[in-house]
DNA sequence: TTGTAGGCGTTATCAT
DNA sequence: ATGATAACGCCTACAA
């Protein structure tokens, strides 16, 4: 790694001449800008950023903590994230909560310490269960935190949310006004996560609304979700439409009807959480609610940004990003 | 935050001996090392993570640069990546190249700026198509790298591989002999990438050595894979197995065989590469060439682990990741 | 046992 | 127009 003081020496020139000229100050002249920086390019000089770091107590470095990259919504969002925080120069950290309390609090242990200049988060699933917040509160003190999706809302930040009531109360409320529907049955494979809860909430606020009656399957640590689905499809045969509030459980519901030979979306319609790309995985191809993970992603980097560009406290708010009804083949043409 | 120096100024020392204190030397009295940790504690005061790099030069930091985040193989790496490196106390900024050149050279000149100790990549599509390899050559001189999956020979690093040819060459084999499969017909969507030819080299050879003929299905760009597909099956009612070299086309093939209602395994056979829960998105539960992206980042990250140890200058190796070939429902038992 | 001083690489202030 | 000096926070050889 070439510095300065390199520079300086083989030049015969001090550091701060060094320095100013290489950031074209006009307190140099115009000569020795033109060796310094002749120099610096042929030996490939950059700046160390620690240096930099340290000297400005700047990172422009975003720490990322989410509980797996494996599930899509997750890489979706941190997609969103990394492509908007890049547009500002901004590098990210992440780590990977794995669900687990201990390591989500090494994460933000070790991070809070001068590494980066924010967090973004989405909080692990046995953070919420115990409602443990020591660590997301010790370190705002210090430290901007922007939390996104799963949710803790006694944490006094700013907080980017999806309208999982809504968007589940609308999907119910479209299959029984337009579709007709009358047996409508809710697949969970969340029910424990606040994002579950609500997303439940929604569907039975539909139900309740239209007097029909509510239908939960409860799939969360089962082994063989499949055949539980595939099971209840053949004890409740007036099912005649699904809403599945998680990506995987829909497809699967949605096999699991073809293998009933029963018509998609004639005899049942599906619905399911999705993504981008989810209908490539599905045939006929899967309606979804649509979550806009990288929706999410750039506007919780957005809010971030806006924090760390003011010197003072901000006042936290939370955004609501709007899922998108997402009407495929799995349900009729409205 | 709270430095040494504050700490010291309360506690009327130095601020090596509050230094000293806290790291536990020898050196200082078991009375002032109480007082220092004690009140240390209670301000909660942690290192300054970039004095400590800066003054190291170490920064105990990775960079890794992968083409996306929202294909399921590189989420699984990055995983990989992550827990190895986790254990060994070392974070992971992470980049995404988007595929494009011009991304992954800003990421590396980024970085390489004393921001990471090494370097873990999958180089990106274009990349690999120009052939571009200026900024790791670069990079590479100051900073170890370590590639893996795509990979380019001509960059003197160590690299982690999937045994592509071999691993399709199998699937291939095995649909032959065991399953006497005579028609049989390779999927691909990424015949541009090395990886992809290499899968398709592994198909080739086992057809050959058959005696049978080779019947290639090229997707890559297309819009409607889907229906491509269909037309193909319905073009050629003799094909009974299908392999596809990458993640989607295998399932969406399965799902054009259901629609024509042929019978799966029985007449065809479908393998396509997988990860850990493909099986789960599809209905029979498909067979795949499973790619153990966990392995992978585990392998890459240990591998460049082992360089950073070191002081020296190690010689650089390739190693080989076997892929497994996981029979599901879609092949007869064997 | 404790304190002083110097340096990691950069930048900014203040002299010359 | 250029240079000397100090500072960011930490560590450590050396001095007291």
């Amino acid at each position: 790694m070439v510095t300065l003081k390199e520079l300086a020496k083989l030049l015969n020139v001090s550091v701060s001449t060094v320095s100013k000229a290489l950031s074209d100050s006009s307190e140099i002249g115009e000569a020795t800008k033109k060796r310094v920086t002749e120099l610096a390019n042929e030996l490939n000089y950059k700046p160390n950023r620690i240096a930099q770091q340290l000297k400005s107590s700047e990172t422009k470095v975003v720490g990322v903590v989410v509980p797996s990259l494996m599930n899509p919504f997750f890489a979706e969002v941190v997609h969103g994230i990394e492509t908007t925080l890049g547009n500002h120069n901004y590098d990210m950290t992440i780590c990977i909560s794995n669900e687990s309390l201990e390591k989500e609090q090494r994460s933000f242990d070790l991070l809070s310490t001068g590494s980066v200049d924010g967090f973004i988060v989405a909080v692990a699933r046995e953070t919420q269960k115990e409602y443990n917040i020591k660590h997301f509160e010790s370190v705002s003190k210090s430290t901007p935190i922007v939390m996104f999706d799963r949710v803790l809302n006694d944490v006094n930040c700013s907080k980017v949310v999806v309208d999982d009531f809504q968007s589940v109360y609308e999907a119910a409320s479209y299959l029984i006004e337009k579709e007709d529907r009358k047996h409508i049955l809710l697949i969970s494979n969340i029910q424990e996560l606040s994002v579950g809860q609500h997303r439940i909430n929604g569907y039975k606020k539909a139900i309740q609304e239209s007097n029909l009656s509510e239908s939960i399957l409860k799939l969360d640590g089962e082994k063989n979700p499949d055949e539980l689905i595939l099971h209840y499809l053949k004890e409740h045969k007036d099912v005649d439409a699904i809403i599945s509030i998680d990506h995987i459980t829909g497809i699967m519901a949605l096999n699991m009807v073809k293998k009933l030979n029963k018509h998609v979306p004639n005899d049942i319609s599906v619905i399911g959480f999705g993504y981008a790309d989810s209908q490539f995985v599905s045939s006929p191809k899967i309606s979804v609610i649509n979550q806009k993970g990288y929706e999410i992603g750039k506007s919780s980097a957005l809010t971030l940004l806006e924090i760390l560009s003011k010197k003072v406290k901000t006042t936290y708010k939370t955004e609501m990003v709007k899922s998108e009804l997402v009407l495929n083949e799995t349900t009729k043409k409205a």
